[in-house]
DNA sequence: AAATAAAAATACATATGTGTCAGTTTCTGC
DNA sequence: GCAGAAACTGACACATATGTATTTTTATTT
């Protein structure tokens, strides 16, 4: 393939991502990415086969750049607390944003394609933020800023509370409130509440 | 409408509640639906419009029983820790549960009709379920068997919890001792842990 | 600038689902 | 047991999405 070619296909998955973006996964045809794209369907075909296909290329993207993100603004001298409460706090855009998200579309994404379980980039995602997360309560504990016995477990466990948030934003609704109540029971469960 | 009717009409939806069970929202037409009652297309039309209509009434069995299931089985000398054990219990059923489960299919229905947010039954589901923890808490609390100074804001953290390990089991998968391992951390945060 | 190759667009054939309606069967009261 | 009502059926017309095949446009090479 083309240096043009692969210019056009990262250009018609930015695209696509807008769309998912917008109305999730399942309801996203072939047609609607066309349009979006401004391109004619025989010519999407020469790049993908389906909507899932141009999904996984979205989700590969986005992985990328939540690594990025979270690697580039740390500052030099931050503390434990002050790396999880900058986690928290993008968290907390994550799940009260609504529309500007692909939250519902991963998970539609996932329901459809009748779940690999392990292996899959959610699960990955679950891990690496998990493992992240512990290795700051280490630290913490280490530093004396946070107590804990069961970094792991812990770091887990705030991965579920999180995952409750962000379903719960999108299919009964919550509030900025309920979600720093959330936060403040995740930091006084390490014994960080200021 | 007839009572012979009504009698049809139950059976459209318990026979439908099964196919849900299988295929989620998404993926059901009214052609499954048909032929898993026996029926003819125009037949179904006579009772329902669409599959949203039939799902609908899915969840209001499914929440009749819900209450139901919950009020029936305590014992009459039954603690506060007794029944807070029930619903773990429950609920971890619930959460491993995959197949077998209505979950997948609610959170598609939801993603479908782009959220009403307020006032729809997975809300007040969850808000009752909070409820119920909340009036558990305080009565441990009031009998010395749990320890806690916010007992509403830890039962929904607590529903949070648990909303996080129903989509994990669902997209990502999850094992019994994870389970575990977070009731556990869900009672030691009453002071309940034995 | 003509020949060739690559990329893109349009039209087509197929498939699947929806909702309706004319005709048929089954039920009900007399 | 029969007339009228109610329940039910299968076929039809319509709509939408898919994937492909043919044609047209654009780019590249000599």
């Amino acid at each position: 393939m083309g240096d043009k070619s692969v210019q056009k296909k990262r250009y018609i998955v930015e695209t696509a991502r807008k769309v998912f973006m917008e109305k999730g996964f399942k309801k996203v045809t072939m047609k609607d990415i066309v349009e979006a794209c401004d391109i004619s369907r025989g010519g999407l075909y020469l790049y993908f086969e389906n909507t899932s296909q141009i999904f996984a290329e979205v989700l590969k993207l986005e992985t990328e750049e939540a690594d990025d993100v979270f690697s580039g603004s740390i500052a030099e001298d931050a503390t434990a607390v002050d790396i999880l409460l900058l986690f928290l706090k993008e968290q907390k855009k994550e799940i009260l944003r609504r529309k500007d998200t692909l939250t519902q579309a991963i998970y539609e994404y996932y329901f459809e394609h009748n779940l690999p379980k392990r292996d899959n980039i959610l699960k990955k995602q679950f891990d690496s933020a998990a493992k992240v997360i512990e290795k700051l309560i280490e630290t913490g504990v280490d530093n004396g800023e946070f107590i804990c016995d069961d970094c792991a477990g812990t770091a887990r466990n705030i991965m579920f509370v999180l995952e409750g948030l962000k379903i719960s934003a999108q299919t009964t609704g919550i509030t900025s409130d309920v979600v720093d109540q959330e936060l403040m029971y995740i930091l006084r469960g390490i014994g960080a509440d200021d």
